[in-house]
RNA sequence: GUCCCCAUCGUCUAGAGGCCUAGGACACCUCCCUUUCACGGAGGCGACCGGGGUUCGAAUCCCCGUGGGGACGCCA
C-alpha cells in the first residue's frame, strides 16, 4: 500500500517549531517510502481561524522546503462530505441527536468536578433498546453525538510510544456536530483521514487521547485504521512548555533572526530523532535514513546553542552566491548598499569591496547571518571607532610608525601579501611584536579590536579607503 | 480528581539482556595553532530518578514508588 501521510494544522496562529517538526517528520516519512505528503488545513473553528494564519503556515512550509503532493485541502470546503457522513451515521444508529443545552452541560461538568469525578456526558439522550428518551424540547437545536462503545478497550500499537490501551468506559459520547450543524474536529479528522487514505497519522502527542475516539468512529464507518505515531512535545530553552505567552515563535522568526533553513531543518530533524552518531546531514540523507523506530518518546528541550553551532556549519558550507544574496538583503535593511546587485553598480559603489570576497573572509567565524552582516558592515560604511580600544592600542610609541606605514603603502601594488611584507619589515626595523602594529590598524580600520588578518582586511577595503581611515584617525 | 504518556551527562541523544570501564554531539574547562577575536586540532569534566524483583548477568524486562508532562470543550 502506498504510504500517505498528512500535516493538518489549524490556522489559528503561525507555524511554530513544534508544528514544523511534525510536518518535517510526516514529510520525510512519505519521502522515505515513496509516498504522498498531504497538507490539510483544519479550519472548522471559524472563530479562531484566519486567512493570515493560513498564509503564515504556507510561508513557513515554503521557507523550509516542505513541499506537499496534495492539498492544501480546507475542511470548510468539505462540508457537504461531512454532512453526508453525519447522516449515514445517524441512519446507522452510530450517532444520535442530543438536546442538552450548553448550560446543562456546563452545570453537569461542574457537579462532576466537584465530586472529584472525570467530567463527561451522562448519556441522557443516548438511545438504548428499552430506554425511553426524554421529551424533545422545542427551542433547543440539537447537537449530534457519536455513540461510543461502553465496554471493552481500544488499543493500538503506536509507532513511537508502543502499545496503548484505553478503556471505552473512560470515554463519553463526544459531540461530532454543533447545534448549527457544523462538524467538529474529531469527526472531520476521521472522515478526512479515511477519505484521503491516510496510512500513517504522525502528529503531536497531545492527540493521544483523541486517538481511541477516532479509532472507534473509524470502526463505526467501516474504515481501515491507519497507523499512529505520536510525537512528544518540544520544550523551550528553559525546559518550560512553549506557549503563545512563553517562547513559542514562528519558524519565520528564525529566518529573521539570522538562521539558515538548512540549520533549522537539521536541528529539528535531530530533536527527538537520531541515526546513530550522525549529527550533521542534509535533507536528502535525512529522508533516506528517517524512520519512526528511532524517535524518542520523551519530550525534548530546545537548545539554541546547538542550533547556533549547526548554523555556523551551514554558513561555512553555503553556496557563496546564495549567502551573498541573503547578506546583501540584511545589510540593506540597515541601509548599507553592497555591490552584489547589478542595479547598485550604477551608483558610486564601483570600488566598494566585493561582498563575496568579504564573506569568504568572514563566513568561517560566524554562526548567525545577522551577526555576520553586522560584522562586515564596516566595509560599506565608516565604522564608529571604539574610543577605549583606540586609546589602548594607539600609543605614543606606535604613532610615528603608523605614519611611516601610511607613507609606505601609498606606493605599493595593493595585495595582502605586499601589505603584510611592509608590516613585517616595520615591525622588524623597530623591534616590535607584530600585534603592536596590527592592533591599532585594526581599530582604525574596523572600529574594533577583533577582525580577521588585518592585511587581508586592508586588501579588501581598498587602498584609498584604507589610507583615508588611517589618516582620519592619525590626524 | 480520573485516565494516558514519559524518565541515560547541564542539553540533544546512542543503547533491542553480556559488545558498557555507558558512546557521540552542543555547552563548559585545558592545551595547541595564531596577528586580536573567531575557525580549526588534541585532551578533559560530566549521566543510566529511587526501591524491589526476574536472570548466571539489567541502562535495557516486570512491579511499586517519586518526579515531570498531556488529556478530560458545541477548540483543534
Amino acid at each position: 500500500m502506498t504510504v500517505r501521510t498528512r500535516f493538518a494544522p489549524s490556522p489559528t496562529g503561525f507555524l511554530h517549531i513544534g508544528g514544523a517538526r511534525t510536518a518535517l517528520f510526516s514529510w520525510a516519512y512519505a519521502k522515505k517510502h515513496g509516498g504522498k505528503f498531504i497538507l490539510r488545513i483544519e479550519d472548522t473553528d471559524v472563530e479562531r481561524s484566519t486567512p493570515a494564519a493560513v498564509q503564515a503556515i504556507l510561508d513557513g512550509m515554503a521557507w523550509l522546503g516542505l513541499d506537499y503532493d496534495e492539498g492544501p485541502f480546507y475542511q470548510m470546503q468539505r462540508m457537504e462530505t461531512y454532512k453526508k457522513v453525519l447522516q449515514t451515521m445517524l441512519d446507522a444508529g452510530t450517532a444520535y441527536y442530543c438536546y442538552c443545552s450548553k448550560e446543562d452541560l456546563e452545570t453537569l461538568r461542574e457537579q462532576q468536578t466537584l465530586q472529584g469525578l472525570k467530567p463527561r456526558y451522562d448519556g441522557k439522550w443516548r438511545p438504548e433498546s428499552g430506554k425511553t428518551l426524554p421529551l424533545i424540547p422545542k427551542d433547543i437545536p440539537p447537537v449530534i453525538r457519536f455513540k461510543n462503545p461502553q465496554t471493552g478497550v481500544v488499543a493500538w500499537d503506536d509507532l513511537v510510544k508502543g502499545r496503548i490501551e484505553i478503556a471505552n468506559s473512560e470515554m463519553d459520547d463526544l459531540i461530532i456536530a454543533r447545534a448549527d450543524g457544523t462538524p467538529t474536529y474529531n469527526f472531520c479528522v476521521v472522515v478526512d483521514d479515511f477519505e484521503m487514505g491516510i496510512t500513517q497519522v504522525i502528529r503531536g502527542d497531545d492527540h493521544v487521547n483523541n486517538t481511541p475516539r477516532q479509532i472507534n468512529m473509524l470502526m463505526a464507518l467501516g474504515a481501515t485504521i491507519p497507523q499512529y505515531a505520536h510525537l512528544s512535545m518540544i520544550l523551550g530553552d528553559d525546559g518550560q512548555k512553549l506557549s503563545k505567552r512563553h517562547g513559542a515563535v514562528s519558524v519565520m522568526q528564525y529566518h529573521e533572526d539570522g538562521y539558515l533553513k538548512e540549520a533549522v531543518l537539521n536541528y529539528l530533524a535531530r530533536l527527538g530523532w537520531s541515526h546513530g552518531d550522525a549529527e550533521v546531514f542534509n535533507m536528502q540523507q535525512f529522508c533516506e535514513w528517517f524512520d519512526l523506530d528511532h524517535i524518542t518518546p520523551s519530550a525534548a528541550q530546545f537548545n539554541t546553542e546547538k542550533l547556533n553551532w549547526l548554523n555556523a556549519h551551514y554558513i561555512k558550507e553555503a553556496n557563496l552566491d546564495v549567502l551573498a544574496e541573503d547578506i546583501a538583503i540584511r545589510l540593506q535593511s540597515n541601509s548599507l548598499q553592497t555591490n552584489i546587485h547589478a542595479a547598485s553598480r550604477t551608483s558610486n559603489l564601483a570600488d566598494t569591496p566585493d561582498l563575496k570576497l568579504v564573506l569568504g573572509l568572514y563566513r568561517e567565524r560566524a554562526n548567525n547571518l545577522n551577526q555576520l552582516a553586522k560584522d562586515i558592515a564596516y566595509f560599506y560604511a565608516k565604522p564608529q571607532v571604539d574610543a577605549a580600544e583606540k586609546q589602548k592600542h594607539m600609543t605614543a610609541e606606535i604613532l610615528p610608525i603608523l605614519h611611516e606605514f601610511a607613507q609606505q603603502i601609498k606606493e605599493i601594488e595593493w595585495t595582502a601579501e605586499n601589505i603584510h611584507n611592509i608590516m613585517n619589515a616595520l615591525v622588524a626595523k623597530h623591534q616590535l611584536k607584530f600585534p603592536k602594529l596590527a592592533m591599532p590598524l585594526r581599530v582604525m580600520l574596523t572600529g574594533i579590536a577583533q577582525s580577521p588578518s588585518i592585511d587581508q582586511v586592508m586588501a579588501l577595503l581598498g587602498q584609498k579607503e584604507t589610507l583615508a581611515r588611517i589618516e582620519t584617525n592619525l590626524s
